[in-house]
DNA sequence: CGCTGTCATGATAGCGCTACCATTTGTTTT
DNA sequence: AAAACAAATGGTAGCGCTATCATGACAGCG
């Protein structure tokens, strides 16, 4: 079926076509149109065929007609390079999460991407896997591309990296958690969340109730999150056990926590999940297995994943606002971009308690 | 709890520090390190200095010793956006997708991002919600910032687009879909495994089967997934009704489409959903409401997303090698990008039958 | 000993665009 | 009418880096 072609060369890339002309110095051939010859086809000088594209109104109206007129017959696409080099300022955005298998951070992606592009900013992604020299790395070339500014999830960064950004001339916004960061941020608490849902547990009536989470270390906000729950347990004087997985949140995963609690502690009445792809994973689980969802054991979760809305029991969890969060942290940056003076620094966004049947 | 200052003028950020030198045409300060300075504390010239961070066997040991002592002593931070307008070569890699929504191409995206970050290529990222002229628009931008290639999802290209990368210098990656494209192609034969289920779901003895969909005009690929579907049934001699939802694929939408079908086609033995978000949305509607699968109806999917190996029973699906899909793409290309001579355009990753108890 | 080849380095000249100032023209003010 | 101002346009000089060519140093060779 396929009419595989056997050779690259049937089409003109990757080929050098440059019968380049005889002068002595000549650089590569570039058959690019340029803003130059734009505005001689315009018959106006470059730096107002520039201007008729970036400030139309400083221009005057037939003018910017026929710069556009020229830009259309000649297929002109604007350098974007040479004018960010020139005006040191990109349009670009630099976004760096910990991980795409997270489904959080790509509605946060989403959340921004949406904002940002309708303001004519592009996106540059990075992803740390969780690693905070690679999110150094990841800084440093994207400081590189003069970005106007840089989204970063978290408020933990290494030295060298918090020296770079400290030191940066552009508006940096981190994500996800709430607490005094390097300059903007929005986020949600999670050490209250957790104590949210331990709280709601205990008063369910459960006291056997551990924790499961995974790569703690690294998913660290889910460690916070575990503090609050360890916090309302002793406070109580219940034992607070915690189970950690290796493998980050997947339904897969949670299959596994489940088994493991129902292994190493037998008398657990509630597993408290660190994120909804563990909660739903254990809840399916159980259901294979002919377990009684909340009457053998109760589930809770946390992120408010549809997910969990749809399976039966529905899953108990902290809906937090993802998109929305990216959406405001878009926001507030564009306007402190637009040279907007910001008086809150911090944007508590806040979490619900969303209750089902699974606990 | 919130520390919030009230003022943003307690960070550096944001204001004119700027005591401009008297030099009469002095441009904007820029106090950023650059490669002449780290060159001249380097005791070297600074092409040299650019030599030995870019070709670092072309220059003595003794040259790049220097030259990476004073990068680190100075903590100079290359400018990406210079080096690409001088050298017209960028690292950037533009991906332009149709939707995040959809998990699928957020695997594709982590499957090319894994390689890609891997081999030094940045990714800029586009979403274009499904609309072919977003697409141009994106396209041009990317353009615009010498990008060493574009990968995206989708054959489908409007005229201007089609144009644009037509002559564009580039390798381009098209995604998804297997068929002759522009450039290069990653994909798998959408046709081929819509016959494929309908196949299964005949073997299995439906003849009442409803293919649901969601904006089918947009997700062109799973309208080729029906016209699959389609003509397996027609050589059946079996009537292929389609139910297209307004809202894409999600498990609400699922639901809704199982509500749907049994209300407009009471008769109906077999669901083939266009993708497994659907699917098991419908399954787990169909299990809330107490009704037996397969035995009042059968479900199938598409994709092989994770959570349709999870619910019980197991989904039927085709399975898609999404993430495989991304990083080969993202090898293929850069091969193509080290210059070497690329004799398969076309690569198939396939399809799986997977059959779960769903059918 | 001169010739050629290789290696390391440097001087020069842009990449394509925009900031900055200067100039021209047209319009308003006193 | 002259002065003052605003609006539109253009000339010039870079932004920070690298491609290209040129050079000098040193080895190998007949």
């Amino acid at each position: 079926m396929s009419k595989d072609s056997p050779n690259a060369d049937s089409r003109a890339k990757n080929v050098t076509t440059s019968a380049l002309p005889n002068n002595a110095r000549q650089r590569r051939s570039s058959d690019q149109v340029t803003l130059s010859q734009v505005a001689q086809a315009a018959g106006v000088s470059p730096i107002t065929a520039s201007r008729a594209l970036n400030y139309p109104d400083k221009v005057s109206d037939s003018a910017r007609r026929s710069v556009l007129q020229a830009v259309e017959n000649l297929g002109y696409v604007p350098n974007l390079v040479a004018g960010s080099l020139a005006s040191s300022r990109s349009r670009l955005i630099a976004v760096i999460v910990p991980s795409l298998i997270n489904s959080v951070f790509v509605e946060v992606i989403k959340g921004l991407q949406e904002t940002l592009e309708a303001e004519g900013y592009q996106i540059l992604l990075g992803n740390t896997d969780y690693d905070l020299d690679r999110e150094y790395q990841l800084v440093r070339t994207f400081l590189g591309w003069s970005c106007s500014a840089l989204i970063t999830a978290g408020l933990r960064h290494n030295s060298a990296c918090h020296t770079l950004l400290a030191n940066w001339a552009h508006p940096i916004m981190e994500v996800m958690e709430l607490g005094q960061g390097m300059d903007l941020n929005v986020g949600l608490d999670h050490v209250a969340a957790g104590r949210c849902m331990a709280t709601h547990l205990i008063d369910k009536g459960y006291c056997h109730i551990v924790y499961v989470g995974a790569r703690l270390a690294q998913d660290y906000r889910a460690s916070m999150r575990f503090d609050g729950h360890k916090a309302v347990l002793k406070e109580k004087g219940i034992d607070a056990p915690l189970l950690e997985l290796d493998t980050l949140g997947s339904l897969q995963a949670g299959a596994e926590g489940l088994a493991r609690v129902l292994a190493q502690y037998p008398h657990t009445q509630a597993i408290h999940f660190a994120n909804d792809d563990l909660a739903a994973g254990a809840l399916l689980a159980a259901q294979r297995q002919g377990l009684n969802v909340p009457g053998d054991i109760a589930i809770a979760g946390f992120n408010g994943l549809p997910l969990g809305q749809h399976v039966t029991p529905q899953l108990t969890t902290i809906l937090s606002p993802r998109e929305e969060m990216g959406r405001l942290a878009a926001k507030e940056l564009i306007r402190r971009l637009g040279g907007k003076n910001v008086y809150r620094r911090q944007h508590d966004v806040g979490f619900t308690l969303q209750i089902g049947g699974s606990t």
